[in-house]
DNA sequence: CCCTGTTTGTTACATTCGTAACCGTTGAAA
DNA sequence: TTTCAACGGTTACGAATGTAACAAACAGGG
């Protein structure tokens, strides 16, 4: 307890951030190797596939990404005839994005693999420990979302 | 359950790499506006601050961070004239990198700061929720160590 | 109708990052 | 002793990212 030296393995950000990029970094192989797609891009592909249409604003607030990224994961997808973007007619700014029959696809064959991976990921903790895991994320969530309203 | 959707809010790599992403963003303001450190100057100067003594290798393995980071982080704040180098006579590849007078200064003024940070995100919490937090990461971390070894 | 300010989305530029190549050093085997 | 694979650390280069500037479209007064 002494403010004189951090024990970085237990500082939080620090055991937050080395988390996250391990998992997301093991994740991410599912997308990657199968269909060449960054983490915008799948993030992209899953807030359609979940959502149907969207607007890049709204991609961009629901999957907390830079709107230049988003920008760049949809003319992505869009090249790869993924998604389909219909400009709406009362306001021209705004464009609706889906997906198209093959994003669709890509996006059905990727769900089950990316559900197996929670799973596995879940099943080596025990019912105690999984329960920590919920309520401590959700716990966490709600104070960065506290403070950054 | 049905695995045609993704309930991207509630799947577990997703919510992790949000949560990191918002809580290191917060804490980097700490370093980032009093001495303009980056992200991995930081964990560098951090690593350090805590050993004492360590090489670029060492640093990269215990702040999990890309040798390239270590290396530039180093050189940054080596400039600073907040590191110092000495070569290990034994093998001369090897160099032992300690923090100077100046950089243990900068050190000894934010680890205060950084325990005023984690100390106020976890009060925010209740003392179960906190023991949750605690738990569940102590026990992912477990699992992800077991799967890269 | 025009002017101003705001919003959506894209692009230019500079910075950051990782892969791979690299240099100098070491140790060990031939 | 010579050779060569392995290691510590740096650097070059291409890919990814964010900041800021931008164009186009809207909204609301004057």
């Amino acid at each position: 307890m002494a403010d004189d030296v951090l024990i970085l393995e237990d500082f939080l950000p620090y055991r937050l951030n080395r988390l996250a990029e391990a998992v997301s970094r093991d994740f991410s192989r599912i997308y990657r190797e199968r269909y060449g797609l960054t983490r915008p891009e799948w993030r992209t592909l899953a807030a359609l596939g979940q959502y149907c249409t969207m607007t890049a604003t709204q991609i961009g607030a629901n999957s907390a990404m830079h709107k230049t990224k988003v920008s760049r994961a949809v003319a992505e997808l869009e090249r790869r005839g993924w998604l389909l973007r219909e400009t709406d007619p009362s306001d021209r700014r705004v464009e609706h994005l889906q997906l198209s029959r093959s994003g669709t696809a890509a996006y059905r064959a990727l769900v089950p693999l990316a559900k197996d991976y929670e799973r596995k990921l879940l099943a080596a903790l025990e019912a105690a420990e999984q329960a920590n895991v919920v309520a401590g994320m959700s716990a966490l969530e709600r104070v960065v979302n506290e403070k950054s309203s």
